[in-house]
DNA sequence: AATATCTGGACAAAACCCGGACAAATTAGC
DNA sequence: GCTAATTTGTCCGGGTTTTGTCCAGATATT
């Protein structure tokens, strides 16, 4: 059990209070206290004092059985699942009828120590299953990564470099455009699936997250989108190559705290900077701008004259949204 | 790792509370005790406190039952029929639901009109949902359709229908391009999750899914996806905009029986000729080739030289596919 | 000192069960 | 075509179980 906590720096090291676990999860403080009473939801580690000290696992199972709690199941069955169990079972109420009974294609059982080197071969492994075309395999491996791993670090640590490769097994024609074809549609649909994983109140900001006009590469958009769902905001989704106007608009009917633009490719094109400028003409103080991806590099200049923000990773990214969210929240207080 | 049959089983044991089951198919609680109680509709287990524990045999009943009374049956003719019956009966039904008005089946108070309706309400409350950007206002709805009708119904009834309906209300202005994107993506990711639906054995035909070079709108192609998914048919989803070369590449690898592309805008792209001979020139007679969508009236007297098919709606596309399935299983046995 | 958390218990709302009733819609009988 | 009978979805009321919230007194944190 104590296997990946070794190389996920957002861990499950015992770390958070009581009212940030209610916070991020939606339930009430009384509750989380109650359900740990009644059927040990949870048995998070103690301080010298006695204060409850929850794991960012145990966080997530708590999100995972409220979801399940929505859907209509009973607190006593789903009490002692296990997280993997649980994701299972929110998967399958959530969307409709899922099944995953075949074992698991991933291979070796894997060890603290190797635990690098296993996200390495869970990387192989997808790579080889889109080799051979074998979407069921392909599938499994995605799952597998995501039970044994928190999204944030699946996201980064798994698919993030197994996009690399395959965009460089591409272009060095190892495999051919079909193939790369096929897993981007397949992770598309993966990676669309992931806003229902959440539990919406309807009360978390919202975010516009989209590829400006000319980038058509959308899986580091989307890669966005299922990050900061689970950090509690909401994405508006608006799929690749929207015009600076729309986004804009968009942001403003739907009164979004913030956007997120990918630029991935092509890096040259003419239109970034014109559409990024358009975009900032039309947006006031109240709306933060975020770009990331590969391409942004050339117009650095510009975005930093627009007052546009360029976390260099997805985990800066995530912070600056956090902190944006604090900040936000108490100014609307005030 | 192992053993997670217990709580994600296909089989019968009873573990749903009845507010799961009411949640999952779409009927009321109330409903549900009536039928039981009226025609042993079904017979659930129970707990130690009486409390009634449907199995997954149960709520897939209860689904079906559903539909079938949707489609007219009455609740005394179809409540004691086994599983087997019941889908032979709800499949007999969608056959017949955009055809043949005067169907046997139904009794006399059955009106197409009143569906019809209450589609187009769907249809309306969807386009409003868009336009209010309610995320999750739109999802509910496309879940109750869903829950409602057919997959094939409601991909041909209600989803095509609204498709529609948003296209041309984005070109006549009334709603932004914004609405449409966001609609766009979101039912980009909702299609997708159909494939995982069905169960797969692996002994599937498959079929090679996706858009020629420059058909940027992948919507059509999703539907038809989807649609093959119900038949027994595996598809083989490659996204918009694939080479033909890399088409015909595809199919060859995974030995997939078939092959759809979906043209829908523009119409008078040079590059639709070309890529459609090119694909043919490539393939040999153990692949047919089937073309739906708009774009293809301009194209009709070369796709008939090519010797591709072009079924002129989905049902047609569909009993096409049910046909060579059939014609090639015994071609193969031979 | 003000705020947060802990424990244990009490309490109230919600969910479920059952039998039965009722109104709207559908079917059957004339 | 027009009642009368039947089917069907919904609702009510009283009783049980499950679940969410609240309280009180004690201890910690800031």
């Amino acid at each position: 059990m104590a296997v990946l906590e070794t190389i996920s720096s957002i861990g499950s090291e015992p770390k958070h209070p009581i009212r940030l676990v209610a916070h991020r999860t939606g339930l009430t403080v009384d509750l989380i206290r109650a359900w740990e009473k009644r059927y040990q939801v949870v048995d998070p580690a103690r301080s010298d004092t006695k204060r409850r000290l929850y794991s960012d696992h145990d966080i997530e199972r708590l999100r995972l059985i409220r979801i399940a709690k929505q859907a209509g199941r009973r607190l006593a069955d789903i009490a002692s699942l296990s997280l993997e169990d649980l994701r299972d079972v929110v998967s399958e109420d959530t969307q409709y009828s899922d099944r995953l009974e075949s074992a698991p294609v991933y291979p070796t059982g894997w060890n603290p120590e190797g635990a690098r080197e296993a996200e390495q071969d869970l990387v192989d492994a997808m790579m080889h299953a889109v080799a051979s075309m074998d979407q069921h395999a392909f599938d499994q491996l995605l799952q597998e990564g995501l039970v044994n791993q928190s999204v944030p670090v699946f996201l980064q640590q798994t698919l993030a470099p197994f996009l690399r490769e395959l965009g460089e097994s591409t272009r060095r024609g190892e495999l051919r455009i079909a193939h790369e074809h096929l897993a981007t549609a397949h992770l598309r649909t993966f990676l669309g699936a992931f806003r229902f994983r959440e539990n919406f109140t309807g009360h978390e900001p919202k975010i516009v997250i989209t590829t400006p006009t000319g980038q058509l590469h959308e899986l580091g958009a989307l890669m966005v989108a299922a990050l900061v769902s689970v950090d509690g905001w909401q994405p508006l989704y608006l799929g690749p190559s929207t015009p600076a106007d729309e986004i804009a608009a968009c942001a403003k009917q739907s009164g979004a705290k913030a956007i997120s633009l990918s630029l991935t490719y092509p890096a040259d094109d003419p239109r970034i900077p014109t559409e990024l400028t358009r975009l900032a003409q039309q947006l006031d103080g109240s709306v933060s701008v975020f770009v990331g991806g590969q391409a942004l590099h050339p117009h650095l200049e510009l975005i930093e004259r627009l007052g546009i923000e360029a976390p260099t990773s997805l985990d800066e990214l995530r912070l600056a949204l956090q902190e944006l969210r604090a900040g936000r929240l108490t100014r609307n207080a005030v």
